[in-house]
DNA sequence: AAGCATGGCAACCGCCGAATC
DNA sequence: CGATTCGGCGGTTGCCATGCT
């Protein structure tokens, strides 16, 4: 049952407007405005019109900055984008549309969008990808028919959010005792493989990586390769394998030989032009680097969307248990609320072979702590936070080197470069010096808070608190956005936790990033 | 030229949730 | 705290223009 009629409709007029009542309704509000209520409105203005009614005829037509005439191609790109990640919800679309109403968009929608996309994805149906545990190198029919279709399946990547899940090498996790240190037989992202797989498995996983092995590799597959980047066709196809595009400036590559030929499971680019523009520098770094199985995973980052999307990009590579990381290029510098961060190259810091994943700031503690103490639950993966300048000089053969990496030693850090620029220089080097001893010492912060940062930094690196049910690799991440950064890829990244390794994502929260267009609109509800 | 089909779009209807009484 | 009011939203309808036969 509905509410009570807003007016009388017996007495009400109804249909199309006409020009005379369109100029009376104008000229009220724009001499009086719509007074907050609609309803005593149309007899103010002097019109028998239902108060709905005139609201609507304001909003939809008669609003001076509504846009009239055709959507343009970024409209239209944006509206399958958005109704692709958030579904029917019209007024939101209009929000990210400037001039354009929920009216137009759903009418635009229903009589032109919606067509165009039934056709297309009767076209390339078969270009979905599969959701094996080991991804499969696309067959040389496949490549062939992705150059015709590329375009499209990229559209179709872009405009569902059907489960995608990626290659990855990752042992069923093991449900960890957040307030404790790791157990024995944690599996650290520091492992490699023949760590922490056993002989089967490790042979399952380098037979996985040789089906993509750079052997497979067909010059015509390079040419389209080569043809993909000299055009502006949005589609990115490397050696012959085509990226799964999750965002703008997110791409998924899986199952994919390294630019130097060294395997890689899988390999996350932030910007669809980036890869080919890192391979050069990548394949110095695999020069350097002769042991392939290190190589679990490359992150690139761009110039135009580093730092941020980087670091992001990092954390789910290690949340779904990646033995290591291999990251090939350095971030550019960049802009964080106004500050500007220094260039990071990661090579340098860490060495070839680095742990990711640690960039994160404290801002991101009390999320997760929400999460665990009010949820119940801990599957929480945060995204965004970076580090502004500060190097991780741990020594990874450490077996505490998990200890290592918690905020107040990074504090410390900040604390003992702060004490460098001031003019009490031999003070300061005393200071220094105790500062160092406490670190060394470990005695920086009561036990209790000092457990409560453990966990934390746990929760981001410790592949088994993704882990729900260890036993299926199920598993149910809540992502969240950063509150304080008003970053649009801010979560996205950590999305992709979902797709790498045997991860599902069942439900995204952005309450702590409200502020955000896309990451507050994505509700994945995904079950594989 | 007339009749019919289709597309586009303005407008309406009824439900929902927040605010108010 | 329940009832009422109101704004907002999404689904749907119906009118009009255009195209086709």
């Amino acid at each position: 049952m509905g509410r009570a009629p807003c007016c009388d409709k017996a007495n009400v007029k109804k249909g199309p407007w006409s020009p005379d009542e369109d100029a009376k309704l104008k000229a009220f509000i724009d001499q009086h405005g719509t007074g907050g209520n609609w309803i005593t409105l149309p007899s103010k203005a002097g019109l028998k019109r239902c108060g709905k009614s005139c609201r609507l005829r304001w909003i939809n037509y008669l609003r001076p900055d509504i846009k009239h005439g055709n959507f343009t191609e970024e409209e239209e790109s944006m509206i399958y984008k958005l109704h692709a990640n958030i579904g029917s919800r019209w007024s939101l679309i209009a929000g990210q549309l400037p001039g354009r109403t929920d009216n137009d968009i759903k009418n635009y929608w229903n009589t032109r969008l919606k067509k165009k996309l039934t056709e297309r994805n009767l076209d390339h149906h078969h270009l979905q990808m599969p959701a094996s545990k080991f991804q499969r190198s696309p067959s040389q029919q496949e490549i062939r028919l992705s150059s015709e279709n590329n375009s499209k399946a990229l559209d179709h990547a872009v405009t569902t959010s059907s489960s995608i899940s990626l290659a990855h090498p990752c042992k069923p996790h093991t449900p960890l005792n957040v307030t404790m240190p790791p157990p024995d037989n944690f599996i650290s992202p520091l492992m490699k493989p023949h760590q922490y797989l056993s002989s089967s498995s490790l042979a399952e996983f380098h037979s996985a990586q040789d089906i993509v092995s750079p052997t497979s590799i067909t010059p015509l597959m390079v040419q389209q390769q080569q043809q993909q980047v000299e055009t502006e066709d949005p589609v990115v196809v490397m050696d012959g394998v085509q990226a799964v595009e999750v965002t703008d400036h997110l791409l998924i590559w899986p199952s994919h030989p390294s630019p130097s030929g060294s395997s890689a499971s899988s390999v996350i680019s932030t910007d669809r032009n980036t890869y080919p523009h890192a391979a050069a520098g990548a394949a110095n770094s695999d020069n350097n680097n002769n042991n392939s199985n290190n190589a679990e995973c490359s992150v690139y980052s761009s110039e135009e969307h580093s730092g941020l999307a980087d670091s992001d990009a990092l954390l789910p590579v290690l949340a779904a248990g990646s033995p290591s990381l291999l990251i090939h290029n350095s971030i550019q510098p960049h802009q964080i609320g106004g500050d500007e961060v220094p260039a990071l190259d990661f090579s340098s810091k860490l060495g070839d072979h680095v742990v990711g994943g640690l960039l994160v700031d404290d801002m991101m503690r009390t999320p997760f702590e929400d999460s665990c103490q009010n949820q119940g639950e801990s599957a929480l993966l945060t995204s965004g936070g970076g580090v502004k300048g500060e190097e991780f000089n741990f020594d990874r053969e450490d077996p505490n080197w998990w200890s290592m990496i918690t905020p107040p030693h990074r504090h410390q850090q900040q604390q003992q470069r702060t004490l460098l620029t001031t003019s009490k220089q031999q003070q300061q080097q005393h200071q220094l010096q105790q500062l160092m001893q406490q670190q060394q010492n470990q005695q920086y912060l009561p036990a209790q808070q000092q457990q409560q940062y453990q966990r934390y930094e746990e929760s981001l690196i410790f592949p088994g608190q993704l882990s729900l049910d260890p036993s299926s690799m199920q598993c149910c991440s809540y992502v969240r956005a950063t509150p304080s950064w008003n970053h649009p890829s801010s979560g996205c990244n950590a999305l992709l936790s979902g797709m790498i390794g045997d991860y599902s994502i069942h439900h995204h929260q952005s309450r702590y990033a409200p502020q955000l267009s896309w990451p507050d609109a994505m509700n994945w509800q995904e079950t594989r």
